[in-house]
DNA sequence: CTTGGAATGTCAACAACACTGACATATGCT
DNA sequence: AGCATATGTCAGTGTTGTTGACATTCCAAG
């Protein structure tokens, strides 16, 4: 309880950046910021009768594209019925294509149509906008401090998801 | 649309950082942090009747004592329905109190007990361990880099609040 | 070929947390 | 006295998550 309140002589390098005040500081910016990063997207969706759960689906079907249901259902962390509520809507409303799998046709692969690619540019414009604000304003310096952060914040299996997307990238 | 995807010539600087790859991974490094984040205090709360939304209430009733309901409404960015519902089960349980305002007696003034002191202690030693874990991993220069990136991000109400609270820190 | 298990879909019930809208009460200020 | 402010409350609704149960389809191993 209560340890590095006050940490006193280190081996060597400062660790005034791990005192209490300093986490508890983080904290409370990572509960700021995520606000802001969901603002805009949020305010998109609530016009549609969407939510911010199909933003999250559209934006990785966008990102992997021929996903199994059971791939986004791993990097989602949800339940496959709270999935299934919302990939059901978007494929009832022709955003979102599910293609029975070739090799396994258990499987089904998700694709975005034209005008699920529509939205998802909308949305993501919209997400990145702030994003390209937030990195020019802070400098590429603190950006690659901030992926460094986050990535060690993240739990194991979901780093793993992460680094896994970010290598496939473009 | 599009638009910094492939960045030319700049005047003088270098803008990879800026395109929308750099930034989607940025986005989507917010999303799997945020989760681990959350992940925490999250286990905690589920083994009681309660939710993220008392985490934050007592999070910053801790934060600023005494602090008005018309406050904590402001910080917590939702209704007046939805914070009270919270906030009743918690006076109910015992964990806050509140007291009527001297000056004003409209207002009500927010306290934590000393029960209400130690869930909140529960809750962000947890969240601390992590938040610390993943500092020290990353190191200052990137903590400060994170902490930069992330006030940009903030809508500015809310980095107002952000650094109001940081300001008013031991 | 049968059987077990995996992948998927679906139904029902429920809980947490947000919202809107309306209304009540007490208080402060002009 | 009258209006505005701060708070609380009731009722209804929507999104997103959960569990549990069950059906279907299909691959793969015996």
């Amino acid at each position: 309880m209560a340890d590095g309140r006050a940490p006193t002589a280190q081996s060597g390098e400062n660790l005034l950046f791990l005192t209490d005040e300093q986490l508890r500081q983080g904290i409370e910016a990572m509960f700021f910021a995520y606000r802001g990063f969901t603002a805009d997207p949020d305010r998109i969706l609530t016009d549609m009768a969407y939510g911010r759960a199909h933003h999250r689906a559209v934006h990785f079907i966008n990102r992997a594209p021929g996903t199994t249901v059971n791939n986004l259902l791993n990097i989602l962390g949800v339940t496959k019925q709270s999935l299934n509520r919302v990939l059901r809507t978007l494929i009832e409303d022709g955003l979102v294509e599910s293609k029975v799998g070739k090799a396994d046709k258990r499987e089904r692969h998700l694709f975005l149509t034209e005008e699920g690619q529509a939205l998802e540019q909308k949305l993501s414009d919209a997400q990145r906008a702030r994003m390209r604000m937030a990195f020019r304003d802070a400098g590429p310096e603190a950006v690659a401090g901030f992926r460094t952060v986050l990535e060690a914040m993240m739990d194991r299996e979901m780093r793993n998801a992460y680094t896994r997307l970010r290598d496939s990238g473009t």
